[in-house]
DNA sequence: TACCAGAGGAG
DNA sequence: AAATCCTCTGGTA
């Protein structure tokens, strides 16, 4: 390191334009605590030009170089670069622009030239490519040169060094300095308008505290302004005073963000939050739009909660509860208003009690999936703020990009329209599914291939380079035909490979961890974000917008899959298992006679058999024991473990759609069916859950149905109970949009469900249909299981007579 | 009764 | 902005 020049850690990454110039600048903190800008005015936008048949890659730079091609005066330079492509050597030209907004015209006018055949990585975002070429590592360090100006923004340092030294080190998570801010709206009716409902209140959690900002109410800790104009203005100051690094909310991007910076306008102000003082944005997005504050690391925790975590809502107070295990304070949208309207200093107080419970779950939310995140930034080396906005695909694609980069592949073009429809009009086979042997079992033991796609694009070469080469053809056919090269190890496979080699070592490492040091956390992290990536591969490669789609490869690991999973359960009857159930990758297996420990003592003999013939890394593993399973049909059945646990799968018990009595009742059942191996008991809980609901003795919370608008209203074809509640709840003037949850009690009557579907605020105990909840709701979840019993509907009612022939079983 | 659209889950 | 396989419901002809 030059002397004067130290180290800082990267944290956002973007760039302006001076005189028509780019200015990338790279914002981030050095390590004795100052955050820093450094700006860099040498990098320069690119793209490849690939020339057409019959012309040479000479004649095309001469082509582009000439100046009747009138080449668009912002190409600034055109040479000669080397790339592979599909594992062959292909020649390009490279035309460097002076500015990325001039990426669009000039590939326009480049591609009318008839020598360009096809323009490649023009759509990579400047930012990105910088990341890309530099080497530069978000979240990681980078060596910052001496040459300083200062004062010009409110960050520390401002470097002008050109482009950063690039290390092998990143940033401790706890150096970063975070804030969690959430905001609270009296609002008259419905949706909170920003244009009439003023904000109340903005609560701030860092590492020292939390803060609650108001005004005009005074009481408890609430730190009193003059005005909702002069909360905002506080609240910029904070920020900026306490230079963060990490802004987080949920729900910020779409919500709390642009609904301040609308507020702060209506009061004559400007939200700057920026290290560059400039205001906060708001990019409308075709899905969700995006605020951006500049130079710092901006996170709506919803999206990337929304990917981890599989809940029936993500409301915040279910999303904290589920991971912190506890109840969060909670107030109705009603009663903020009415408490905020009294003006009593107590209800103030119960406001930011409310803030202050939701700005602190945001902070916990955080500090649950941010390890993780942290990881996948690493591996895919993209920005922290972008990676928890991206999709599992995009963050693929963006490893693999890197990668590219790195071995001078050159990167796909995303398919064109027409390429596009007609990869979605391909399909192919997917995993193997046997039918269960159904009903109650005894003694399982459930196996399962570790990693089975992952490992079988390592172990056979998947790749569309690899893809019916000329040299092996004999060697290394999938059951769908296609052969794959065993000489030149592929793209993807080399990236899979490394993933996976680097998760069975932090595997190996967690092992030998204390439970509860921080080391563990860490590693967990590190072994999920790598799980994570490694099992999106596949999914990526027969994904129709991927630029790395290969149907072949994608439809090659599927049929391996078949064939391992067919294999196994093949070689387990052979060695006298009975085989219950499979799925894709998973066998659950009994032997007659055996229990216990002698049973998973002859799986163990089986697995050693049959894993020293299977090739490569897949392997078959031990997965555990069951005393008891319960199964339905595919996909749907529910085990017990020796301790007592139960496991569902698919059944109604796991539905977000059915309603809680349905779901109680099956529960139950399945409980004492497992817990008893006979269905005496079972049958007699749902006879009571009968009589309750005869007797409308059931709270109708736990009669609610919930369904999600999984597209809007319009596009709808078929009327199902919820689409026609919806339509009537529009015309009454609630807001109805795709992802809505509509919730409804079936009130008693006749004609179509959906016309009798009445909100949960309508609805009565005393006018719901008894007769649909118990045929409708009760007695099919039921009635899966313990038909199996011989039991028939009439036996369960709990009014009709008993049959005398059952009570034998 | 047969069929379809739609939802949500498994792996 | 990952894939396919699968079951079940309510509505309609």
């Amino acid at each position: 390191m030059k002397p004067g020049s130290r180290t800082g850690f990267v944290h956002e990454v973007d760039y302006i334009s001076e005189d028509g110039n780019p200015v990338i600048r790279v914002f981030g903190r050095t390590e004795d605590d100052n955050s820093f800008v450094s700006l860099c005015t040498e990098f320069k936008p690119y793209f490849y030009c690939l020339p057409g048949p019959g012309y040479s890659s000479k004649q095309l730079l001469k082509r582009i170089l000439s100046p009747e091609v009138s080449m668009p005066a912002h190409v600034i330079e055109a040479s000669l670069e080397k790339k592979m492509r599909l594992g062959d050597e292909i020649t390009l030209v490279r035309v460097t622009l002076d500015s990325p907004r001039e990426v669009r015209s000039s590939r326009s006018l480049l591609r009318q030239i008839p020598a360009v055949e096809e323009i490649f990585e023009k759509d990579i975002l400047f930012k990105r490519r910088f990341i890309i070429d530099t080497g530069i590592n978000p979240l990681g360090a980078v060596v910052l040169g001496n040459k300083t100006v200062t004062n010009r923004w409110p960050v520390d340092i401002v470097y002008e060094n050109g482009v950063p030294e690039c290390r092998e080190e990143y940033l401790h998570a706890s150096d970063l300095r975070v804030l969690a801010l959430d905001i609270e709206v009296a609002c008259r009716a419905g949706l909170p308008n920003p244009q009439l409902d003023p904000i109340i209140m903005i609560g701030l959690a860092d590492s020292k505290g939390t803060r609650i900002l108001s005004y005009g109410r005074s009481g408890g800790d609430i730190e009193i302004c003059e005005s909702e104009g002069d909360m905002i203005r506080r609240f910029s100051t904070i920020v900026r005073e306490g230079d963060y690094d990490l802004l987080l909310g949920y729900n910020s991007d779409s919500f709390d963000l642009p609904y301040l910076r609308t507020r702060a306008r209506k009061n004559g102000l400007r939200l700057c939050l920026g290290r560059d003082l400039s205001e906060l944005t708001y990019q409308p997005g075709s899905v969700m739009g995006r605020s951006i504050i500049r130079g710092r690391i901006n996170i709506d925790l919803y999206p990337p909660v929304r990917r981890m975590l599989n809940l029936p809502t993500y409301k915040l107070s279910e999303v904290y509860s589920h991971l912190s295990g506890r109840e969060k304070e909670e107030l109705e949208v009603g009663e903020i208003r009415d408490l905020w309207s009294s003006g009593r200093e107590e209800d103030a107080v119960s406001i930011a009690r409310y803030c202050a419970s939701d700005v602190e779950a945001t902070m916990y939310i955080a500090m649950e999936v941010l390890p993780t995140l942290i990881e996948l930034s690493k591996h895919t080396k993209q920005l922290l703020a972008d990676v928890a906005r991206m999709g599992q695909s995009q963050m693929v694609e963006w490893l693999l990009i890197r990668e590219a980069h790195g071995r001078g592949e050159l990167v796909p073009n995303k398919p064109t329209r027409t390429e596009l429809s007609r990869r979605r009009r391909e399909t192919y086979e997917g995993g193997y599914v046997l039918e269960p042997r159904k009903g109650l079992q005894e003694n399982i033991v459930a196996l399962d291939f570790r990693s089975l796609y992952p490992t079988i694009i390592v172990t056979h070469n998947v790749d569309i380079s690899t893809l019916d080469c000329d040299c092996c053809p004999e060697d290394n056919v999938s059951p769908t035909g296609h052969h794959f090269c065993r000489r030149q190890e592929g793209f993807i496979p080399s990236i899979l490979g490394r993933l996976v080699d680097r998760r069975k070592e932090i595997k190996v490492e967690l092992a030998e961890v204390d439970p509860g040091s921080p080391e563990l956390t860490r590693l967990n992290a590190m072994q999920s974000a790598l799980k994570i990536l490694s099992n999106s591969f596949y999914g990526y490669s027969g994904y129709p917008q991927a630029r790395w789609y290969s149907k072949e490869s994608a439809e090659s690991v599927a049929a391996w899959g078949r064939e391992y999973i067919k294999m196994a359960i093949a070689e387990a009857e052979a060695e006298g298992f009975q085989v219950i159930y499979s799925d894709t990758d998973s066998v659950f297996m009994t032997i007659q006679g055996a229990v216990g420990t002698e049973l998973v003592v002859r799986a163990m003999e089986f697995l050693r058999r049959i894993n020293s013939s299977l090739p490569g890394d897949i392997e078959l593993e031990y997965q555990g024991f069951s005393p008891r399973g319960f199964f339905v049909s595919k996909k749907r059945y529910a085990l017990i473990s020796e301790d007592g646990r139960i496991t569902t799968k698919g059944l109604e018990v796991v539905r977000r759609d059915w309603s809680r009595i349905a779901k109680e009742t099956q529960r139950s059942v399945l409980r004492s069916i497992l817990e008893d191996g006979d269905p005496s008991r079972a049958a007699e809980e749902v006879r009571q859950a009968i009589r309750r609901v005869s007797e409308r003795s059931v709270p109708v919370e736990d009669l609610v149905i919930s369904t999600r608008m999984t597209k809007t209203l319009q596009s709808y074809d078929a009327d199902a109970p919820h689409v026609a509640l919806a339509k009537r709840l529009k015309e009454s003037g609630e807001e109805i949009r795709k992802g809505s949850n509509i919730e409804y009690v079936v009130r008693k009557g006749s004609g179509r469900v959906g016309d009798r579907a009445q909100s949960v605020s309508e609805a009565r105990k005393k006018d719901y249909d008894i007769d649909y909840y118990i045929e409708n709701q009760i007695l099919p979840p039921s009635m899966r299981i313990l038909s199996s019993f011989g039991y028939r509907e009439e036996d369960l009612r709990y009014y009709k007579t008993k049959q005398s022939t059952l009570d034998g079983f």
